[in-house]
Formats: C-alpha cells, structure tokens, sequence
DNA sequence: GCCAACGTTGGC
DNA sequence: GCCAACGTTGGC
C-alpha cells in the first residue's frame, strides 16, 4: 500500500465535484506528463491513498482524502478532438496517456500550503520543494500519517 | 544527441 | 498578470 498526492486545479475539478460524482468517483483525466504518468500506469495499486491536493487557486492545499479504485486504463480524453487534452500523436491502438480511477474517502478541511509548510514534518514532499510542477507525487508513510492526524484533529 | 526556443505549471 | 522552474520540441 502506497500513498499518493495528485493535484487538481479546482475550476476544472474540485473535491467538491468528486463528492457530486457518480460514486463518487472520476478518471483521472488530464495528465500529460510522462513521469505523472508512469506512477499511474506503472507503479499505483488499488487501494492506495490520494491526498486530493487543489493547486492553481485562493488557497491551495490539501482537501480531501481518495484511494485509487482501477487499475490503469486509457485516458479517453486523448482521443477526443474537442478536449483540451486531444493529443493527435495519440493511438487507440496504443495509448499513450492512460490513468486511473480515483474515489473519494472524505472531504476533509483544507489543509493548506502555507500550513504545510510550517510542518517539520513535511519538509521532505516533493510537492513541497522549489520549483516541482509535477502532478503526481508520491507521499510518504510518515508524511500520509501526519497529514491525516492533522487533519482529523 | 545537443540545446535554444518555446510552452506549461503553479505559487505569489 | 508575473515569472521561476522545468518539460518538450525540433533544427542541426
């Protein structure tokens, strides 16, 4: 069992719309990073923990919790020609951007950004050193258990 | 295979 | 909207 922090920036999709979705559930749309990928493709289990992370917005951080719920399967998105995410490289017959399931455990209280990274705790994410973009990192035992202390306190 | 130019991410 | 940092592209 892993744990992951996958970002979503919340006018595209939120926690709130995961807690509004079908099963409370989405494909994890998008993602058109290699490395983000490969942790999807290659390295996610079912039944690993999601820590829902909203960027690009007010106040980002930490707002829900989620487990992986698939197994890899191909982003659809690449292949529709009106979505932003429409890659023309792409092949059915051999995607080249694939994703997984996410479901929602529970909406949490936000923990932001800024209280991250007041945590010693928490020095070492990734997420959390300069200059890392990437949407999909991995989190770990140490880190998921403080954060879910936090925010269950 | 190098690397300059360009595009994107994401906090501020 | 700015811009640092990083990823991708494409000419050579």
């Amino acid at each position: 069992m892993a744990y992951w922090l996958m970002k979503s920036e919340p006018d595209e999709f939120s926690i709130d719309d995961l807690v509004k979705a079908p099963r409370q559930t989405t494909s994890w749309f998008g993602v058109r990073n290699y490395v983000a990928r490969n942790f999807m493709r290659d390295t996610m289990r079912i039944g690993d923990g999601v820590l829902f992370y909203h960027s690009s917005c007010a106040v980002p951080g930490i707002a829900g919790l989620a487990k992986v719920s698939s197994k890899p399967h191909p982003d659809e998105s690449q292949f529709d020609r009106k979505s932003p995410y429409y890659d023309p490289k792409a092949d059915r017959k051999d995607p080249r951007w694939m994703l997984v399931d996410v479901k929602l455990v529970k909406k949490t209280r936000v923990m932001p950004l800024d209280e991250m990274r007041t945590c010693p705790e928490l020095a070492g994410m990734i997420t959390l050193k300069r200059g890392n973009r990437l949407s999909i990192t991995p989190v770990t035992d140490a880190e998921w258990n403080f954060i879910v202390g936090k925010l269950g306190e």
